[in-house]
Parts: C-alpha cells; sequence; structure tokens
DNA sequence: GCTGGCGTTGACGCCCGCGTCAAGGTCTAC
DNA sequence: GTAGACCTTGACGCGGGCGTCAACGCCAGC
C-alpha cells in the first residue's frame, strides 16, 4: 500500500504521514522506486493514532500505544507504559474540568452582575422618564463616571 | 508613568504593553524624548485585560471590554458587546466542559477495559503457567479501539 | 511521446502571545 | 565622563500539527 492509500483508509493526509514517520512514529519501509510502502498493521497504528488524537492526546502521548502495537501486543495499551499514560491523561482532563469550571462560575457571576447593574440603570431612567435638558445635563452625568 | 513602571503594577511585562499597543489595544501617549507615557486610567485597562486573559479570553475578546472603559463607562462589562463577549464565552465553556467530560468517561472506559485485560492476562498466567505459544495466540480479540 | 496522477524532499506559513536578542538612544548618579 | 538603568524599533523563535507550494521523479494509458 502507498502512503495515498493509507491515509484514505485511515482518513487523514499524506502530509500528516509523512511528519508521523520524521517524529519517529510509523516508520515505512521503502519499494525500490522509492516510494513508501505500508502493511495492513500500519493501518491499524494509525488508527490508533488518530482515536487518541481525538481523545485530545499529543502525538508524543501516542508513541506508547504506537510502540506498544509495533512490539505485537494485541492492543496499543496492552502496555504498562500505555496505561500511565491512560492515567497521566486522566489527571489532566480533571483539573482541566475543574479549572474551566472554576472559570465558568466566575464568569457567569461577572455576566449577572454587569446584567444587574445595566437593568439598574434602565429602571432609574425609566422611573424618571421625560426630563428637561437643562434638568438632565445638571443631574450628575451619567455618562462621565469616570473623572479623568 | 514609563511603560516599565505600568507593566510592574499589572503585573505583566514591557513586551506584553508593546504587544497590546501594536493590536490596538491600550495606545499610549509619547514623551518628548519618544518614551511611551501612561496614565492611571492605563492600570484600569490593563488590570481588564488581565482579569479577562486569566479566564482565557483572547485579546480580541477584551477588546470591546477595553474600549468601553475607555468609552468612559464604570466598567469593561458596562457595554452590551461586552456582555455579548460574556455570553458567547460562557456557551464556549459549556461546550468545551461538556466535551471533556465527554472524553474523560470515553479515556476511563479504555482505561478500565486495558486494566481488565492485563488483570485477567496475568491471572491466566498464573493459572495456568507455561501456556505453548498457539494457544496464547489464539486469545479472542477483544474489542476493537475504535475507526472513523 | 505526452498527459495526468501518483510519489519524493525541502522549505516556508499559520496561529497566539509573547520571550529574547541586537543595536542603539536617554536620563540619572557619581 | 562614564556606568548602568531605563527606553526605542526590528526581527527572529517557539510550540503543535500539519497546509501548501516548488521542483522534480515514476508509471500507466492513449
Amino acid at each position: 500500500m502507498r502512503i495515498g492509500e493509507l491515509a484514505k483508509r485511515a482518513g487523514t493526509t499524506t502530509r500528516a504521514l509523512r511528519y508521523y514517520e520524521q517524529l519517529g512514529l510509523l516508520p515505512a519501509r521503502r519499494a525500490g522506486n522509492g516510494y513508501r510502502a505500508y502493511g495492513e498493521e500500519d493501518v491499524r497504528l494509525l488508527r490508533q493514532i488518530r482515536t487518541l488524537q481525538d481523545f485530545g492526546f499529543g502525538l508524543e502521548d501516542t508513541r506508547p500505544f504506537v510502540e506498544c502495537l509495533q512490539a505485537g501486543h494485541p492492543h496499543g495499551d496492552s502496555c504498562p507504559a500505555s496505561l500511565e499514560v491512560y492515567r497521566k491523561k486522566l489527571s489532566e482532563l480533571d483539573e482541566c474540568i475543574a479549572r474551566l469550571q472554576e472559570v465558568r462560575t466566575r464568569v457567569s457571576e461577572q455576566y449577572a452582575r454587569a446584567e444587574r447593574e445595566r437593568d439598574a440603570l434602565a429602571a432609574g431612567a425609566a422611573a424618571e422618564p421625560p426630563q428637561c435638558e437643562w434638568a438632565a445635563s445638571a443631574a450628575p452625568d451619567r455618562n462621565e463616571w469616570e473623572k479623568r
């Protein structure tokens, strides 16, 4: 199988495959004409990589899985190093989720406060609706709360 | 106030300030010698930027807040455009958190499965210690990872 | 023999928010 | 006058995962 077909079968691009080879993931044999030559096992490797990427793993994090498959194990996660990556990623995910939830809380607090203040202003304006101009200009200048 | 002092007071660096100016956030007056000159109001702008950045806002997302302050409003979020950014960010956060939780679930499933298989192998190895090779290779090919 | 579709390597581009260096100008203190 | 602490602009680097182009080779079909 040549690079184009492998890319198609794994749902990626030739550029990505060459990049993986450059990283030392997914090395390729060469045909007589210099073309890269792949086999069915490379499809598995590649699918393993893509699956982990979908999970947000970086390419380096996929390396233990790939090496595990290359070593002939039934799954990419049949090796201790892969399990270790799982554990690391799970704790990273937990940390990340917690951080995002904390941020979400704080942002929504800010949003609620800002809306309350906006509504308070609108209510105040509605309470004393049509005011003559000199009265308006004599009132505390709403638009210039900031002294410069 | 010159750039170094402003940076120190806002807890950032001169490089960041120059970058903000380049983006059109935080423009600066110039002193006679060409040095950038800042006032107290710039401290407020900068603190607004830094706060939002801590929330994970991109610099462009902070622009409405900064412009709102520059327009003389009491808070960076006193303007509709800022509220709109809040809303957009909240929905982005929700989406992101949901995605991460989904991923977390799937990764932990994979992890659990991989550990079960490891333990099963260990138990099997302990139960029938020396097994012939053809029997080991006849193991059932349990769930494939994923395709896509 | 020519076209077109594959393949090859190499190199630069992108995004974002700066860090870091280079080569110089300005101001203060001794 | 000179050290050193600040300032200026400009330019390149980085990380991750490729996209995209250039310039060329290989091979099948007409």
